[in-house]
DNA sequence: CTGCAACCTGAAGTAAGGTTTAAGTCAACC
DNA sequence: GGTTGACTTAAACCTTACTTCAGGTTGCAG
């Protein structure tokens, strides 16, 4: 009677995320996704999981590695689809994530402002390039320059 | 008489720019480097390469790709050591850049307060996962999330 | 029941940005 | 002039995030 199936293959979930089947598949051998099998061993998805693949690319674009994603998503509850108030709460951290970012890059531009003016680009009296207030030291010797 | 050497080893080059020496050697085949060679074949890099070392550093905190900063080192004089001003010329397209990532980044961070909000995440309806003023079609087929 | 598109797997390939290793050379100090 | 640390190279390896390929299976329409 219904004409939305209770599952997708993963051709579906592919047309319908935006996202291709060969990283539907990788992500779901790391983890990200979870999927039943056919009899035949087809992947079957839970319609649930298309937001999840939204989950995934919205945090890539946040700056997120699969590896912190795939973190994130073992905190969804276990047994149950997962609720608005779940994605939510999820994707609040991400919030103070950006505003960090962005606050990073404003600083660079604005060193990058009074930078231009004076040319230097001098390691060692430059603000810009010195930078130790992004990088912070790491282990011996001088370590200038932001690793992200 | 003068406490300063004329040109650096690469392992002064590193200790001072803070970048490892198999980086330097790295940026130097890929030519984004200047550099003599002593008699006995060891890299000889004149004091203005402290310089562009800090260049490309920001750069690619600024999002470039070595290939990029490879072609705007490009841009420098050649058979003159760069002045402040050529440094400054290089470094004035930044500004855009980042303003433009800061830019998308606070679209990303507003969108997400919205879609906190509502929960949905859904492709289909969320402007934040839709996003195309972010992505832009390419290719045929849907193509929700940015790539970048 | 046949045919074909869609699916499966493991392995290899790709791209960026490097690091590590092996085997050998150079420079500098005593 | 010998030892030692810094340097040289090519080639292999690393990580992330995938894609592509080869060879084989499934699922559904006719």
């Amino acid at each position: 009677m219904s004409e939305l199936p209770e599952t997708l293959t993963i051709g579906e979930l592919s047309a319908r995320s935006g996202v291709a089947a060969s990283a539907l598949r990788y992500y779901d051998r790391l983890g990200l996704l979870e999927s039943d099998r056919s009899t035949g061993n087809q992947r079957r998805f839970p319609r649930s999981e298309l937001r999840r693949v939204a989950f995934i690319r919205i945090a890539q674009r946040v700056g997120l590695s699969l590896d912190e994603i795939r973190d994130a998503l073992s905190m969804l509850p276990e047994g149950r689809t997962p609720t608005r108030g779940d994605w939510a709460r999820l994707s609040r951290a991400w919030r103070t994530r950006l505003d960090d970012q962005i606050h990073l890059m404003e600083r660079l531009r604005d060193k990058l402002a009074s930078c231009i003016g004076c040319g230097c680009l001098s390691l060692k009296r430059c603000e810009l390039s010195n930078a130790h207030d992004l990088a912070g030291a790491e282990g011996p010797g001088p370590r200038f320059l932001l690793r992200e």
